[in-house]
DNA sequence: CTCGTAAGTTACTCATGCGTAACCTTACGC
DNA sequence: GCGTAAGGTTACGCATGAGTAACTTACGAG
């Protein structure tokens, strides 16, 4: 029988990205731990050894995983989210990129936002940072092109919120793959700028003061 | 040198939940796979043939935190949700007492969120889905209390993107010891009550025509 | 044609860590 | 005070899987 992804002796160009493709898939199954070198390198239509020579240790592959598939969501969003336009549709459009990247990539998705934890955390942590900065950024834009001012401290929990709920719905929407990643967007749009449209506007809401029952 | 967590020779009624509690902790540093059995006995102050007689199998110890954790974070939600407040104010309630949760009982979420994956993500699933449930159904209460009427359907995703939102909110809190969770519960209640309040009165976000550029 | 090298393999070593067997020892009920 | 069960231990068997050594085979440049 012969492995369906493999003709024999392919050139590395195309075998590498084929390890990272198993890789990918393998540890998104099973976690960084489960996943074994022998089922990646299977899934590949190789020997174990083959992915030494290519990607190294097991340490290694993983890395490689995290690093192609964040350049890959980063640069998903960067493509859309053109800095003339309105705060407003950069969100818009930024947000449609990444559900986007999400709905085709669930893989990479789930090992870049499940898997990579303990040792790995920081390889994507800087990532996020970077995203929460340019959501933060685009927030105190918005600010100013409301004749408000706000300091930059209050809008940076918002970013996180904004990224965090981006996040859980990416999850949620990987485990539904029948919903179109345009319409999961268009709904978090919602909450979240009319949200923090008011908030920019300085609405805010308020409990019922804690001491008097109604 | 005596092991500081134990007197020795302890009742099961008191030895078995510091296992309980070493292994919340290792689970939370190393994830399910990485954590060592051992570990988790040297944490409680005891030694590995301990935890397989009061505990069993690794797995057996697994789905006893997930149980436990999950029984307490959502028993925390429940004591404070008073069916008889204005949705607005069930929310609030209920979103200080899951981040006080959270901030008192960081590994037992992370275990919760993070780890329960695999074999295990079933026993998880159905609690988060029944919190995902209590939400939507608050929602909807308060949808039909504005006079209007949607379809549970489109309040799910918002539910799960409530409880992303916190969880995210909650890795920031971790990192600035100097917030106060009441505050940063206040942040999150405004962004998305204000956004889901504009919502729920059929106030809807819209993008710019695809076509047309302004 | 032929020879070098890139592609690929089988078959191992070795560490780690789950799970258990067999064995101590202290408290306390009678 | 003494026996028994509950609390506790050391030391091992055994499977799994990372990483490697040593070898084989197809392709293409000269």
């Amino acid at each position: 029988m012969l492995a369906s992804v493999s003709a024999r002796r392919l050139p590395r160009s195309v075998r590498e990205p084929q390890m990272l493709d198993a890789a990918v898939a393998e540890f998104a199954r099973l976690g960084f731990h489960a996943a074994s070198m022998d089922d990646i390198a299977a899934r590949a239509g190789v020997s174990k050894p083959m992915v030494y020579a290519y990607l190294g240790a097991k340490d290694d592959v993983f890395v490689a995983c995290l690093h192609r598939e964040g350049t890959r969501v980063m640069q998903a969003i960067v493509d859309v989210v053109d800095p003339a336009l309105a705060p407003d549709e950069q969100l818009w459009h930024g947000m449609r990129a990444f559900f986007g990247y999400v709905a085709a990539n669930r893989d990479g998705w789930s090992v870049l936002y499940r898997q990579a934890q303990g040792p790995f955390a920081d390889e994507v942590a800087t990532m996020r940072a970077r995203m929460i900065e340019v959501v933060a950024g685009m927030l105190a834009r918005a600010v100013e092109g409301r004749g408000r001012s706000s300091r930059t401290t209050d809008l940076t929990p918002l970013a996180f919120a904004l990224v965090g709920a981006s996040e859980s719905l990416a999850d949620w929407l990987a485990d539904h793959p029948d919903e179109k990643p345009e319409l999961v967007a268009g709904r978090l749009m919602n909450v979240v700028w009319l949200g923090a449209g008011q908030l920019l506007d300085g609405v805010t809401w308020r409990p019922l003061a804690p001491a008097g029952r109604r």
